[in-house]
DNA sequence: TTATATATTCTAGCATTGCTAACTTGTCAA
DNA sequence: TTGACAAGTTAGCAATGCTAGAATATATAA
């Protein structure tokens, strides 16, 4: 008897209509506006039934962080096929990483500011985590000893001008320039 | 008649004590636990006093970080004494910088990811802010031509290695290997 | 010195938040 | 049909940021 299977599907769907919800909501007025009783609805459910499927609020931040790395890694190695040579991988990459913030401010910010609980290199970290990390390590990759030292400080690198590019303590005109710089500095000696 | 003056002075010294209070419960219990009541008790007056003082929470917390900057402006130019070539100093002002976040993190949290209304480049720029900015600039600063975007950089840098590895994102261990890479770039062409 | 006006500070309370206990309703097997 | 269990709701708690209006202290003028 599929009943079983049709509550697991009814059940998945409505944490999938809540992240959904919380993403839009979030990526439109901010996190603040994402409250329990705002996505409860949102999905048309009273709000205890919120917490059925997530322990407690930050759980969903979480959740939709976990999904901007999915979407983050997709990203980034889209952008590494579009070139050829390493070098022009390296900035099609950068480039698409800083696209990528400045598109889905919210979800970055839930990504690297908020949903604190995300561990990386630790036993139970998901796979869009060290996915998002491996798509870097490719781009970075061949040609360097190190490579792990490489990525994290060309992720840092990243994530720095992101954040800084957003809250508009850098200038926004400069972005390639800056780019430059990062790229060549890995791909070099 | 001195009372003005005096009134002036004791009304400083009550905002010194709004501030201090909340950074020091911020760094001991984290930013959630400076609340207007919390702070009320500490300084041992009622709320509303705070709003004779702030506009609101988010108006003590980016005076807070404005100290912030200030210190790390101060601890940035004190390690760039202590080295004679270029080299040296950028790798010390850089280990300078990463060990300010680590050694204060609610008050960098503060300073980079909270009080989102401190605006850099405008006019009512505080000079804390531009005065950390130079003191990286400084050290930056001679055999460059571009020093704006390479300060930029560099600073994006810095921070994005104080943010990952503040969230566990990046390993503890690699920390100077991390910081040669950067220095390099800079130092080098 | 005393009375009035002004400035200062407090009490009390509102609306909103995350979260939960306890009741009610629906569902399925015996 | 009935009784046990699951699913969902109502109602409410404690804590938060913030504010109106009462109460008190302080300075100025008579």
């Amino acid at each position: 008897m599929g009943i079983a299977e049709r509550k697991g599907r009814e059940r998945a769907e409505r944490e999938q209509r809540i992240t959904a919800a919380a993403r839009l909501i979030a990526e439109n007025e901010g996190w603040s506006a994402v409250t329990i009783r705002r996505l409860a609805d949102e999905i048309e459910y009273s709000q205890p039934v919120l917490y059925a499927h997530f322990e407690n609020r930050d759980a969903i931040v979480a959740a939709v962080a976990v999904e901007g790395f999915g979407e983050l890694a997709a990203a980034l190695r889209q952008a590494a096929h579009e070139s050829i040579d390493h070098q022009g991988a390296l900035e099609s990459v950068a480039m698409a990483y800083l696209a990528f913030a400045r598109a889905h401010p919210a979800l970055y910010e839930a990504m690297f500011t908020m949903a604190t609980g995300l561990r990386f290199a630790e036993a139970d970290t998901r796979p869009e985590l060290k996915d998002a990390f491996a798509a870097l390590a490719a781009a970075v990759g061949p040609a360097r000893t190190d490579v792990e030292v490489a990525t994290e400080t060309f992720w840092a690198a990243l994530h720095g001008l992101a954040d800084l590019e957003r809250s508009g303590r850098i200038r926004q005109g400069a972005r390639a320039e800056r780019v430059r710089l990062v790229v060549n500095c890995l791909v070099g000696p």
